[in-house]
RNA sequence: GCCGAUGUAGCUCAGUUGGCCAGAGCAGCUGAUUUGUAAUCAGCUGGUCGGGGGUUCGAAUCCCUCCAUCGGCUCCA
């Protein structure tokens, strides 16, 4: 017998050998009819996989990140197997399940799949679910396994194979596909109700360009119908967020081929939004120490040879532009580091200076691939709300943790309700990826680890995914229909102060470095205002959004009352506009109904006579005739709230 | 940069296998209408069909090339 414990703590005894399957179905049928995998002391494995010792057990189901990684992880091997049908004497690279499905990277020798073809694949893998294909597991030696791949003339699977420790291979077959495997995978393929092949993308064998390019097929299942047209769905929600689509139908950013391409133009109400949540950092950086400093464009391209950014990052830069006489090299502004250094340095600190905290909304342009811009969130040229911290090292801490603060400020500000944080370290094996002294990576690393536990952050941490001079923390947000987006960013770094050679005078009179935070909550505007977008659909809150409310004349003979409406909401800084237009009150309320304006005002004859206006809600209609005095305090006070979350 | 798709008026899109002066709706302009909670009516303007080159009697349509956009890959200070 063996002792086997669940989540909630609980011990009950089973034979040895029994499987994650027969454990679910001595709880209950049901539980054993959802259940997809069992997870053994951390390890997801197979259902029908005997446990043959102690152990902490965890029974995954559609709800468990588990449970949908081996649903899908499945699912992508049923497709496998539709595609070989289909098309026979193909090969195969590697199909892992991902967050929302799954994918299989595929060589189809001269052919080349079109999106026509996916309906007959998406067929074909229904039909083989529904018999019912067993996955079974077999171990395999390193040799069988070559020989096995060696004589499908399959390349990229002998690849695999040879990274492989002779010992941990096995294989998994369903029907009649077998593949190299480590599992874990559905009992049998009749879960798999329902399947969507959503994109058909090339990509690089093992994802270097040197290699060949395979074709990949993204698909996702479902073990129910309707769960499959829930998220079809939700793609639609997500096109209708897009912020490229709603950034031209509110006229808030533009692009030009003339201007050139991932260099956005601002229009002015993207303008108007952009420097409204530029002010709100403002506002709140002041309260917390900081100084706004300004600082220009170009730099010496000796700057960032100092910096180590020019032999990081030169060869993949845009190139330096050149003074015509002297031939003197200056470059775009990558980032604003350097400079702010050269900003400390303009005068000799002392250790009471610090911390020193210099903030810029700093414009900054770096050479992307074209390929790899999208909309406002991959961009050539954009402006961090950047700002360094200088301060001494028994400051960092305490430091650091009052940037937390100011992140977790602007998420509560603007509704981002859920969020993550990631730590980012350097990855030791790969020493000569990163600068600086193995001490002082160690101090930053422990500074940050800290930091996020005082503020009582939820955590993960990522093995080297750091910044090339020091380790950092990022913040992830989820927006109101459940995608994580990437924002701010705090980083701490030992390296530029060594490199610019920044000192302080200490307490003991003697010559002291400093530490440098790099912080950013926004991350940069442009990829905030578009995360922005797609979070609201367009309709910002009334603090920021571009136009307040419009007023609406039932007919020209009322555009004067209109007007002194507008004026007197002017005077209470409150943003309207009157749509004059020589058109019914229908077409005006519909338009402006689908530019999002908050409020619109329906002024006639009614309300010229007793001096009030008749408020409709944008999205939720008619609320009625109020005294014009009465809805200037109400919204005033809707504004207030939003403001003071906090 | 690479793979694939796309590019027709300011916007959203039609344009059959190459064949009459390239179309619609919205927007814009002009006029009529003076309107009460999601599209008033009429007229007009607007396009070298992404740029360039080629095939052809004839190209938005076929071919080449460049550019941009979209979906991915890779990278991200």
């Amino acid at each position: 017998m063996i002792n086997i414990t669940f989540p909630d703590g609980k011990v009950r005894q089973y034979e040895a050998g029994i499987s994650g399957y027969e454990i679910a179905k001595s709880i209950s049928p049901r539980l054993a009819a959802e259940v997809l995998a069992v997870g053994v002391n951390g390890e997801t494995i197979d259902l029908n996989r005997p446990i043959t010792a102690d152990a902490c057990i965890q029974l995954y189901k559609w709800d468990d990140v588990e449970g949908r990684q081996t649903f899908w992880h499945s699912s992508s091997h049923i497709m496998a197997e539709a595609l070989q049908e289909l098309y026979p004497g193909i090969k195969f690279g590697i199909g892992p399940a991902i967050e929302n499905g799954f994918y299989y990277d595929v060589d189809f020798g001269g052919h080349s799949l079109t999106e026509a073809e996916l309906p007959a694949i998406e067929a074909k893998i229904l039909e083989l679910a529904r018999e019912k294909q067993t996955f079974v597991r077999r171990d395999v030696t390193k040799e069988e396994a070559l020989k096995t791949y060696w004589e499908k003339g399959d390349p990229y699977k002998c690849e695999l194979i040879n990274d492989l420790q002779d010992g941990t291979i096995t294989f998994y077959t369903s029907g009649q596909f077998t593949d190299l495997c480590r599992g874990p995978h559905l009992t049998d393929t009749s879960l798999i109700k329902a399947v969507k092949l959503t994109a058909l993308a090339g990509a690089y064998w093992r994802g270097n360009e040197k290699n060949k390019m395979l074709t990949r097929i993204y698909g996702i299942t479902f073990p129910q119908k309707k769960l499959l047209d829930e998220y079809l769905l939700l793609l639609e929600e997500a096109k209708k967020r897009d912020h490229r689509k709603i950034g031209k139908e509110l006229e808030l950013f533009a692009f030009s081929q003339q201007v050139g391409q991932g260099l956005p133009i601002w229009l002015p109400k993207g303008a108007a939004l952009r420097e409204r949540l530029e002010n709100f950092l403002r506002q709140v950086q002041k309260q917390h120490g900081y100084q706004q400093v300004m600082t220009p464009h170009i730099g010496q391209k000796e700057l960032y040879v100092t910096s180590g950014h020019y032999a990081k990052y030169g060869a993949d830069s845009f190139k330096p532009i050149c003074t015509p006489v002297e031939g003197e090299e200056f470059l775009l502004k990558p980032m604003n580091c350097p400079h702010h250094c050269e900003v400390y340095k303009v005068k000799p600190h002392s250790y009471k200076d610090l911390p020193l905290r210099l903030a810029e909304f700093g414009t900054v342009y770096r050479y992307e691939q074209s390929g790899e811009l999208h909309g406002l969130t991959r961009v050539r040229g954009f402006t961090q709300d950047d700002a360094h911290i200088f301060c001494r090292p028994d400051q960092l801490k305490e430091e650091f943790c009052k940037v937390i603060d100011i992140v977790l400020y602007i998420f509560k500000t603007l509704d981002f309700k859920e969020y993550t944080a990631q730590v980012s370290l350097r990855d030791p094996k790969l020493a000569d990826k990163y600068i600086g002294s193995d001490e002082n990576w160690e101090k930053a690393e422990r500074a940050i680890i800290e930091a996020a536990a005082e503020r009582g952050l939820q955590t993960i941490v990522e093995i080297g995914e750091a910044a090339f001079y020091g380790p950092k923390l990022d913040f992830m947000v989820r927006d109101a229909i459940g995608r994580k987006w990437q924002l701010g960013t705090i980083q701490v770094d030992y390296n530029l102060p060594e490199r610019f050679e920044l000192e302080y005078i200490g307490a003991d009179d003697k010559r002291h470095r400093p530490v440098m935070i790099h912080r950013a909550p926004f991350g940069s505007m442009e990829r905030f205002v578009a995360v922005l977008i797609e979070h609201t659909a367009g309709k910002f809150p009334l603090w920021l959004t571009p136009e307040q409310m419009v007023i609406l004349p039932v007919s020209e003979k009322y555009n004067d009352y209109a007007n002194t409406v507008q004026n007197i909401l002017d005077k209470e800084d409150i943003r309207a506009f009157v749509d004059d237009r020589n058109e019914k009150i229908g077409k005006k309320i519909r338009d402006n109904e689908l530019q999002r304006i908050p409020y619109l005002l329906v002024v006639g004859e009614k309300e010229v006579e007793s001096n009030s206006v008749a408020v409709r809600k944008q999205g939720e209609g008619d609320r009625g005739t109020m005294p014009l005095n009465d809805f200037i305090s109400f919204f005033q006070g809707e504004v207030e709230k939003e403001i003071n979350k906090n």
